[in-house]
DNA sequence: CCGAGAAACTTACAACTAGAACTATTAAAG
DNA sequence: CTTTAATAGTTCTAGTTGTAAGTTTCTCGG
């Protein structure tokens, strides 16, 4: 079962496989939990990185700190926001305080289809069946891990 | 800290909160663990999918296997094998029990090769810092999620 | 004040990714 | 045995992603 391919199972070797198989765990469930989104947010014709992005700007953001809740690069940021502008859902105003960055803003229309999309996310969650405890011992546990 | 833009927080929306946090979380994790294997994998000549599959490929495998472990569609593991095969590191052979199915194996370039990927990925991966009991009831709780 | 360095954002580019459509083969139903 | 459905793999396309390079603006030490 477990990779019995491998060589003599060291504890070093033992240690490294059971290491491949959390960071695979983790994989895995990021892609299903952005496969989820990506179902959802279809209906409303957004894609996964459209919809993650609508569903952050609760408030203004700069694209810094989007792409940061996006756990993105600055430069794909752009690129999603660019499509979002486009449909007229998000603005990008000049920022009150620093004119390098940009501070970005939900139009009517986005604000209606960010309330459509939030109550489209919550059903059926990856992260549903999960006690309050568990939920803080998982949250608590992935911290650590983020250094 | 939690986002005080967000309406009358009842209890819904508060757990909406939770979840969309743990999400975040996962997916956060998740970029941080390709960005350990890309940064190790630049020294090698290899990108970090094309890592992970050589990764993998510990023993045959078939392309739907290959793509099950590295949690992606089979388009995908053809494209990284494509590339992959390119560079002398794997072979597709015909399967011995279904012609339909590709047999991947590694030429000994890919072997060598692979094991100095294994020892360069060892060092300071993300799930380091975990004790074993720790190890265990994440996995625990991960492998609830996926369902 | 001013120059060096850092930060915010964008652009261009190369690579990865999922989905749909397609062929070849197998398995299952009749 | 034959028709039907399911599976393995590939190709094609549109969309996403990170890196590097470049511009503008801010910050801070002198």
């Amino acid at each position: 079962m477990t990779s019995s391919h491998e060589g003599s199972a060291t504890d070093a070797e033992a240690q490294a496989i059971v290491e491949r198989n959390l960071c695979g765990l983790v994989n895995a469930l990021s892609r299903q939990i952005e496969q989820h989104v990506r179902e959802r947010a279809v209906a409303l014709n957004l894609t996964a990185p459209q919809a993650t992005a609508l569903r952050e700007l609760g408030g203004p953001l700069t694209m810094r700190e989007l792409a940061d809740r996006m756990a993105c690069e600055p430069s794909n940021a752009t690129f999603v926001i660019d499509r979002l502008e486009e449909q007229g859902l998000v603005e990008r105003r000049p920022h009150p305080r620093d004119r390098r960055a940009k501070q970005l803003v939900l139009t009517p229309e986005g604000i209606t289809l960010r309330e459509r999309l939030l109550e489209i996310l919550m059903e059926g969650s990856p992260m549903a069946g999960f006690t309050q405890e568990e939920q803080i011992t998982l949250q608590h546990l992935l911290r650590r891990a983020l250094s």
